[in-house]
DNA sequence: GATGAATGAGATTTCATTCAT
DNA sequence: TATGAATGAAATCTCATTCAT
């Protein structure tokens, strides 16, 4: 058995610790996103990446950290994006919003990532470090830019109802709708997310001139 | 020794099962909301309901049994109320999503009832029992609800776009939004539900004749 | 397999607590006393008490406090009863230290319990809780009744050497050589523990009259 | 990138194999000391040494073998010096014995090197080829300089207990007494070893004539 | 029915040792 | 010779579940 194990050992590699940091986030990512914190064994994650248990320990102190490295580790690419159009006034806020939500589904709800933002949704109050930081990196920021854009769409005149700038957050709901949805209904009952987003801009802009209200 | 231990040990309560199973729930309730499925260990739910652990599994096989009937459960009032509104199409639309929200409010977003639907949302992917018992017994029976009540809005010309129809989610969204961000940011940010719902309302519906637009 | 272990596992029995932790630290302590804190493992202890291994964590929270309870556990009938003889004044100071060293070789020297005077020796140092609780406990009050024991000898005019009453600490210098002795050299070169006190009393006290010197 | 690497990182030094040994050693000593033989990590050791992990097992095949080597290289030039001064009968007993304790305090209580007095108090039964070595290298030879000392001194006339010959051991308690009350009582209550051994000597000894008795 | 001591599989984490570079 | 990433056996501790009382 002894001999069979030894024969059967996978040689050793030694590759560079970013790469290997970051074959252990992915790996991880997928088991977490799979089976979320507490169902996910570090032997699991090792597996996964390839690797012997105790390697993962040499890149992250303990599960916990692992985690909150990779949930707090995703940037926003997506608010960058909107953040820079917003601020460059690169187009009318209704095609800003188009993009925003077109962004979010090629970019989140239709790969893995939207498993990532379930579990931030799900297990997130057990980590205030991870909530704190969503809030100063990436929530609070998106609501500032959310609220100037509704702003200036407000001063446009192009809203149905210009108090909305009050509460941003409505604009992110149909997204987090869609990302639960998908996560636990859509094996049921299918949901056309691009619908939704359409139909939810038409309700919140008024029809341009010349559009079929 | 003994003989006083016994003679001095409280008496074994035998109470009505029903009553039992109820307490039961409740205290695993309150547990499974504080620190979720995994979080929560069958000794904490006994004696949260003032019971021996061995106990429990008088009246659930397991703690597996035991969410599954706890999310399951919970029945929904605030629909039922809605669906009963609506059946006998009491008051106009709009009026029945304020109650709606206002309901949901008082009922869900400002009880502990609201951990309920945040574990349902966190931990419901690994249970498609679950998932699949609230999508039949709760979400299509809401859907379809809000969809008759949208096509009643849009044929009284009430809503500014009727194609909102199609996607009834959109509706839930704004409640789910509050909820998560209740769960998570509310620490550090507040939300005003009843404005967050009221600007929706506003965006949805036309004025009233006689309302500032 | 299964049904062979199902078949072989004894019966579990439920037995009286204190009983049960009894058990527990016996085994405790002559694991610890053969290997050490860090050379024992908690399956050693419960399989030497002939439990299960979680069984022991539901009497001690860790093997830290099991460890800890063991050490600190053991009362000192000994100093109880030379101090008892010297608060009586029962018998002149040299009868005293003479009884004190046979109680020592007794109680302590000549049984396992001196395997937990070495451990606390040798382990002590990483534990303050129980170096203090020792010195508190113990040291403080074993000086000080030594201490009156030598005074009283003093004036008595039975003491070679008066000033040895600033440092009581030497009475219990051959003792402890005795318990060090055994645990390391033993085996290679005897030690004559009875006359070692015997010929450090006679350097300690003038002799009798009528004694040969 | 890697040739970058390659030519910034520091040059690997070939030092002196013996040199290297000694500093692994001396590091091995003080982690040792600090926490025993369980509670020192590898990667500890040679961290204070300042070289990679790997290069420790380049001079010792493992971790036993780095303590035993460690605990018995120490050489015992105090032995070795009053081995000497025995020899040459370059001084009176009595001071003999002063410089013996003198030495001992300056050696080993008042320097590091306690500690490792200590660990071969804790940890010696379980290394038998340390106790070993410990007696046939240096108790023995001790014994029987101590005897040689002390026989000269009987035969001077000069000890008031001339029996104390036969347990040379006596002349040693006090010095351990001083290492274990240093390691785990002295934060509570102070030792002067000064006067405990001074005591012990006056004991020991007739006064010299024109002292004060 | 009710209890809670007991179980033991299983999870996390550590660290002596190896070996490719 | 020196390195340190990688390994994996082993240790601690947890907790769902059982069952004698």
């Amino acid at each position: 058995m002894d001999l069979v194990a030894t024969v059967l050992e996978k040689p050793r590699r030694k590759i560079d610790p970013e790469q290997r940091r970051a074959e252990i986030m992915q790996a991880a990512f997928s088991c977490f996103a799979e089976r979320g914190f507490a169902g996910t064994r570090m032997e699991d994650v090792a597996a996964k990446a390839g690797i012997a248990k105790g390697t993962v320990y040499l890149h992250f102190p303990d599960k916990e950290a692992l985690f909150i490295s990779l949930v707090s580790g995703v940037a926003s690419p997506i608010l960058d994006q909107v953040g820079a159009a917003v601020e460059q006034q690169a187009m009318p806020p209704r095609q800003m919003l188009e993009m925003f939500y077109r962004l979010f589904q090629q970019e989140v709800l239709d790969t893995e990532r939207r498993h990532l933002l379930r579990l931030i949704i799900g297990e997130g109050s057990s980590f205030p470090a991870v909530t704190e930081y969503y809030h100063r990196e990436i929530i609070s920021n998106g609501i500032r830019i959310l609220r100037i854009l509704l702003e200036r769409a407000a001063s446009a005149g192009s809203l149905r109802n210009p108090a909305i700038v009050e509460t941003p957050q409505l604009i992110m709901a149909p997204a987090l709708m869609t990302i639960i949805w998908r996560s636990l209904f859509e094996a049921y009952e299918h949901l056309d997310a691009d619908r939704l987003f359409a139909n939810f801009l038409d309700t919140l802009f008024l029809p341009e001139k010349g559009e079929t209200p």
